[in-house]
DNA sequence: TATACATTTGTGTGCCCACACATTTTAATG
DNA sequence: CATTAAAATGTGTGGGCACACAAATGTATA
């Protein structure tokens, strides 16, 4: 069975007499051919487990299908931004020969306006697909309603924007991720220790996603039935700058001495990390993503558990969505949750070595 | 930049003043070139980065590649089995158009022969490749050793064998899921609790790959200096019949009244879990592997941490290792360690779903 | 200088498919 | 029944490459 080469039009005409073009014909649905042949084809095709050759498809067709991204920037290499971008660019490597054309834009996290003008140029390119991390709420939804109004395909990455319908949203499930650090927070903690949450963002980015983040969080201890009234706070630090954010946690510290776990709703744990380091506090920490500086704090014992939202795999998830969208016409999942690994200093090198 | 179309034998053919067929036995080392021709080709595939197009290449070859693998039989869609299976027949059909013919053998756990009489079958062909879990260490390696004779590239998944060079090894670090393992059950017990682990084996297989499970996890006891001396007793039960794990396991527990958690170091612990809640034991749980039956005692309760080896992973990394082997001539890493994931109650979904 | 080779280079066909265009068949009309 | 339009079907080319074979050079020998 396996061992018979594959069929191939010409087999089809075969069997049905009839020539290749005819065939051709009732693939793509050309019309102009008799219903008789037609069904015969039909068959044949059926029968023959006729499946058109993708190399020679693309190569006939001679399409490009050119993707643009519109990321962060990610200037230095331990840059969360880097781990999508590697996904992306890896796998658009892999099916160059397919035709695709990876067209990579990066926009400032301090700077609406640096994205909006990406988005324009990118718009104009008028591009088959794109993908985006739409981490200017406000921006972003702008920018899909000229891609929507173009008919262009987007996919979001990372974060979503409420009401829009992407071609697919690939990333994390806030709730759960929120959930899960509870879970590792709580393993660590013995009843009634006090707990804090720390956000840090910058403007009104990403809120929608911290809050969800946080509401799962809190679901877990609620769904705990210990009969322990875990206490709770959070402290939102409007900055993501060390100044900043020492600033606030002093003040927070000082007023509250009895703090024994933190959780960090985004990448900046080794932030408060190094800052329980210097003042010598035991205070356990979860937090998200294998950044650079995570992993160092990780490593030295400060960071207890980081959630990785397997950021290389969303990119390689995107491209991958886009290019099965493209060739074999298969639209992807509408969403595309992400394996949530949970790291710790144990198993940490795995995941270094496979990003 | 990315906007010109791709270069072709011909534009190189052009630049250098030659017939195709000059080029096509320059980039094949087919020799039967003047010097002179030979060095400005060259040039010129430098200058205008000329890459061969894969889909054309593999178009006009038709060659096929046959793979081979030999894998436990998996009965029932709860089996381990079936996840390595499932990542192999997708990355297969991925490529099924490059020529990846993919041709699946079973064995019975049960049974040393049927591994020998299916072993014989696959070397019978000559395939051009062969992935192999090779859990029957002694009859693995007369296999490998006839595959090596004859020059046929194998990949060894799941497990390895001592002194053989696979073309890879895609699987585990045994060592570290046990240290892992040991982190876990730490984190859930305290201080003098009595640890028991739990090895089930039928017969000789797999016995190397066991005893560095142990090992990893008695390590990570020894790492702590919590001025601690754990309790660690092992019990190895020979079979994985239920009712040959329940007496022995009674029998222990008889004798052994303080235990207070169980690492099983391979994917029985449902076992163990059905036992606890049987006789109302309260006893924390760590084992491997998402399979069904873990999968539901994990959903209640039963079992606290599964480590799960990326089986499907595995899969799709043996076939694409061969792909890249076959088509692009790029030997994969010699050893392939696979992401250990770490599963609770409440992530659980995400590695079901992204199965 | 003709002859016999060896070496180098060029040409043509096939891989499988898509698509434009050419050709044949069928139906409609006067 | 001839004419014409419409519908159905067939043919040829190109996409980029590999490979067999043909053709064109070059070199050595008598």
């Amino acid at each position: 069975m396996s061992n018979r080469k594959k069929t191939t039009i010409q087999d089809i005409a075969n069997y049905a007499n009839v020539s290749v073009g005819t065939i051709d014909r009732v693939i793509h649905n050309r019309g102009k051919v008799s219903p008789l042949k037609k069904k015969k084809i039909e068959e044949a095709i059926k029968l023959l487990d006729f499946n058109p050759n993708l190399l020679a498809r693309t190569l006939a067709l001679g399409k490009q299908f050119r993707v643009c991204s519109l990321f962060p920037e990610a200037k230095n290499s331990g840059n969360y931004w880097n781990l999508p971008k590697k996904g992306i660019e890896q796998v658009a490597n892999t099916y160059r020969d397919f035709g695709i054309v990876l067209d990579s834009h990066e926009y400032s996290l301090f700077d609406e306006s640096s994205f909006v003008a990406h988005a324009q140029v990118i718009a104009d390119k008028n591009p088959d697909g794109v993908i985006l991390a739409p981490l200017f709420e406000k921006e972003s939804k702008v920018f899909v309603e000229i891609l929507e109004e173009k008919n262009i395909p987007y996919i979001f990455i990372d974060a979503k924007i409420p009401d829009k319908k992407p071609l697919s949203y690939i990333g994390p499930d806030s709730k759960r991720s929120g959930f899960i650090a509870g879970k590792l927070l709580h393993s660590l903690l013995r009843e009634k220790d006090d707990i804090l949450i720390v956000n840090m963002a910058k403007g009104v980015k990403n809120s929608a996603h911290i809050g969800i983040v946080e509401e799962g969080f809190r679901d877990f201890f609620e769904s705990q039935d210990d009969n322990v009234d875990w206490n709770i706070n959070s402290l939102t630090i409007p900055s993501t700058e060390e100044v900043d954010v020492i600033k606030e946690l002093t003040k927070y510290y000082i007023k509250n001495t009895v703090v024994k776990g933190v959780f960090v709703t985004n990448s900046r744990a080794h932030l408060i990390s190094e800052f329980h380091k210097t003042h010598e506090l035991d205070i356990k920490l979860v937090g998200f993503d294998l950044v650079e500086k995570n992993i160092t704090e990780m490593k030295s014992g400060g960071i207890d558990f980081l959630i990785s939202q397997s950021p290389v795999f969303q990119g390689t998830r995107a491209v991958q969505s886009l290019f099965d969208y493209f060739v074999y016409k298969k639209p992807p999942a509408e969403i595309q949750f992400v394996p949530l690994d949970i790291i710790i200093k144990e198993n940490i090198d795995f995941y270094l070595n496979s990003q």
